[in-house]
DNA sequence: TTAAACCCTAAAGCATACTATAGAGTCAAG
DNA sequence: CTTGACTCTATAGTATGCTTTAGGGTTTAA
């Protein structure tokens, strides 16, 4: 399967393929005579695989990790894989967390201005910000 | 006023002072006869203010925009002041609600592994990622 | 006078995940 | 035989907010 067709196949761009492959997610492909990528049919259930992983947060590197303990699944343990979802959840609760502190505080000035067509010399939102 | 002493006032780096310069935030300051910047007490709040509007989520380029504003309120609305948080709070609320998606995702993977010492040949986690 | 502490500019580096560009070879159809 | 679609590599650019590096003046206190 040439790249094109991979790409196709699961709504990825070649670039992002070929991005993949260079940070390590995707191996290096089998090689056709004039040179082009000749890609195994598995190519497109790991593509699959990392795609799942980004829509549930990890980043790219996390993913190389996780899929390196995929293709040898044998030889690591449930908590070994659970640890990555432990790790991330931390994570995005945490940022949930900030960008809730933030809410809070900017809502908190928001309601306070008026929001009127007068000018803004003693708007609450600008006061909020210089005191 | 020197750019170190301004720093250690307002809690920043001398670097991040410059930086802020060249980025507009902050107008260029008189220099002493040696070259140094020689700041104006006006320094320190414009410096707080950027720092406040930091934590409730504003960009650089937006608290640029925020304190093109404030140095002439006189010319502008509460309207358009109170739009700058209108627009952030929607982002924020977007971010989060994004955040909380990924999270509930994330959680029912997570709670459906076993988290044991067996190997992860049928992590459910794994599972889930694969197809 | 010399060493520490302070200041200057310009440019590069960091992290993330691509996206775009340049320049060039390959393949299939008409 | 040429045109369009496909592929290749290598390099640079994007956005954000700094941080670091390199190389070099200035000031102050001992």
């Amino acid at each position: 399967m040439k790249i094109g067709h991979l790409a196709t196949a699961v709504g990825m761009d070649i670039q992002t393929l070929r991005y993949y492959e260079s940070q390590g997610l995707l191996s290096e492909p089998a090689r056709l005579q004039n040179g082009y990528r000749d890609y195994p049919d598995e190519a497109i259930s790991r593509l699959k695989f990392i795609k799942k992983a980004k829509l549930v947060g990890f980043t790219l590197k996390e993913i190389k990790d996780l899929l390196a303990i995929q293709v040898t699944k044998d030889e690591h343990t449930c908590q070994e894989v659970k640890s990555f979802t432990q790790v991330k959840l931390a994570e995005i609760s945490n940022k949930i967390e900030e960008l809730q502190r933030i809410k809070v505080a900017l809502e908190k000035i928001h309601t306070s201005c008026c929001g009127g067509d007068e000018t803004a010399a003693h708007c609450s939102i600008l006061s909020a910000l210089e005191n």
